[in-house]
DNA sequence: AGAATAGTGTCTTTCAGACAATATATG
DNA sequence: CATATATTGTCTGAAAGACACTATTCT
């Protein structure tokens, strides 16, 4: 049978009606009724420097995991997204204004948190090492970036939570300090939410532009840096011609990226440097 | 500075004040302190029938979007985890038990839903055409299945919620009866979560085993079942050859399929038939 | 000159796309 | 045999990996 134009009432049975009804339910909705979760935001701002990847953790100086590292968070209001609540965050706790942001996942275990149900919705940040202040906070907690060290895997399993291989969540974090952390020692499941986002970028580097915010300007940078970046986030070393020539070939020649002149009064010969061009302006 | 283990309040400064304090603060944390955003999922029940992707959308018995094809979707029960919900939610909707499942994405844009702030966790589900039935809903609202026409793009954007280009949103919808539905007339973002939804599918078609819950028998299918699916999916033709190369490179080499024998009494050739290992029993 | 860094060239293997040809069933 | 479907084979070009080599600067 098929259901014709005319079957549809708001267009059909009296548009006046219609919209006196539908302010009616509006008036008499009550959101009340339903026992809501807590949502959060959780960050993970992710930055490089001495040719590691390094996320920022606080030390929480409440229960619950009181004393232990943590991926910073907050609470969304109800007058922001999620994307505007990670922007708010990432600002007050790095002092980072404009980041490359992308959501992660949303993390909904029942018993996540000791104290109560809370859905976190986890974004990746990528900040240049020079534009992190991660003394900023305004809650003074202390704050820290750590190396990364053996996250393995190429892509994140498709459902994080569940899906836990013998060797996941195994692996460790130094401190600048040389303070060595396990994983297993972190707040709440935020062992599985950073192994989660670091086989994200490596799943989504040859396919996105996310290195490129971990640039200190990407107006001026060198294939050097950016493959600096690109060998910390995957974790091993990579081939320098075939490096150039795989960016050169997917950006250089497609206008992405364009020729800035050589560096000036550097060790050894002189690199080109690049500039990103914004998706704008592209030829 | 150095931060010293005996920093850490749990191991230096007494066990049993630690737990103390511990459970004084879980007993005086109050959750509905804060306002808190509803939150749900939304379930994309995706199957290929006739060679066409199709989703599952309901259709709407009360304001808002009253008469507006929706997808289905529910509250999260406090104790529930998302994905749980969305099971029992695809049970309810479609009467289908083992669904491949799959997190999409977190919508949270203020004003989404009219009504009031609601935050939804959309889920991916790979369901086969035999085992859909969707006239099980609990609440009886009409249901249907749709084929999916003209969505362009290989992956999803980064944000679903911000970056639309200019012809985005302009694919359509058509009903078993064939009725015509634009995806700009779906309540709610429901056109946008379709969109992300499917794009994902393309993205993560040749590195994942979506696909393969898409078949009525996993344990016995056919090259060209399992091509017509993909194919459904990308939305043009691949080359049967070339398919049969690929797929038995990346599946039948590495014992992520095993063959099971010849099709008996079919036109033509009789096909191969081939069986999905299951992760834990492959060679 | 020598150290340090940037960049080029080339060989091999793998893989995707296009498409011709062959095989095995039914009626 | 004709028809319908499945399967094999082959050619080409793009791209990745390994690695030897050249270029340009500073001290």
């Amino acid at each position: 049978m098929q259901i014709s134009q005319g079957d549809r009432p708001a267009e059909s049975s009296g548009i006046n009606n219609e919209l006196q009804s539908e302010q009616f339910f509006l008036e008499n909705y009550n959101p009340s009724d339903f026992e809501h979760p807590s949502v959060t935001v959780d960050i993970l701002v992710f930055t490089v420097t001495d040719g590691k990847l390094c996320v920022l953790l606080l030390k929480r100086r409440e229960h619950p995991f009181k004393g232990k590292w943590a991926i910073p968070g907050g609470f969304i209001g109800m007058d922001e997204s999620a994307d505007d609540a990670a922007i708010r965050r990432i600002r007050e706790e790095a002092g980072v204004e404009n980041a490359h942001l992308e959501q992660l996942y949303t993390f909904s275990a029942v018993n996540r948190d000791p104290r109560t149900r809370v859905i976190s919705i986890a974004f990746l940040a990528a900040v240049p090492f020079q534009k992190l202040h991660f003394h900023a906070g305004i809650d003074a907690e202390e704050a820290s970036i750590f190396a990364i060290n053996g996250i393995q895997g190429e892509r994140a399993s498709v459902n994080p939570e569940r899906a836990m291989f013998p060797d996941d969540c195994l692996w460790t974090l130094t401190g600048l300090n040389g303070e060595l952390v396990p994983a297993s020692e972190l707040a709440f499941d935020h062992d599985i939410i950073i192994q989660t986002a670091v086989r994200r970028m490596r799943g989504k580097l040859n396919y996105t532009d996310i290195a490129f915010g971990f640039l200190e300007d990407p107006d001026a940078f060198t294939l050097t840096e950016l493959r600096v970046i690109h060998e910390a986030i995957l974790g091993h070393h990579l081939d320098v011609p075939n490096f150039r020539r795989t960016i050169l070939r997917e950006y250089l020649s497609k206008g992405r990226i364009i020729e800035r002149g050589l560096e000036k009064g550097v060790v050894g010969r002189p690199a080109m440097l690049y500039s990103l061009q914004s998706s704008s302006e592209q030829g």
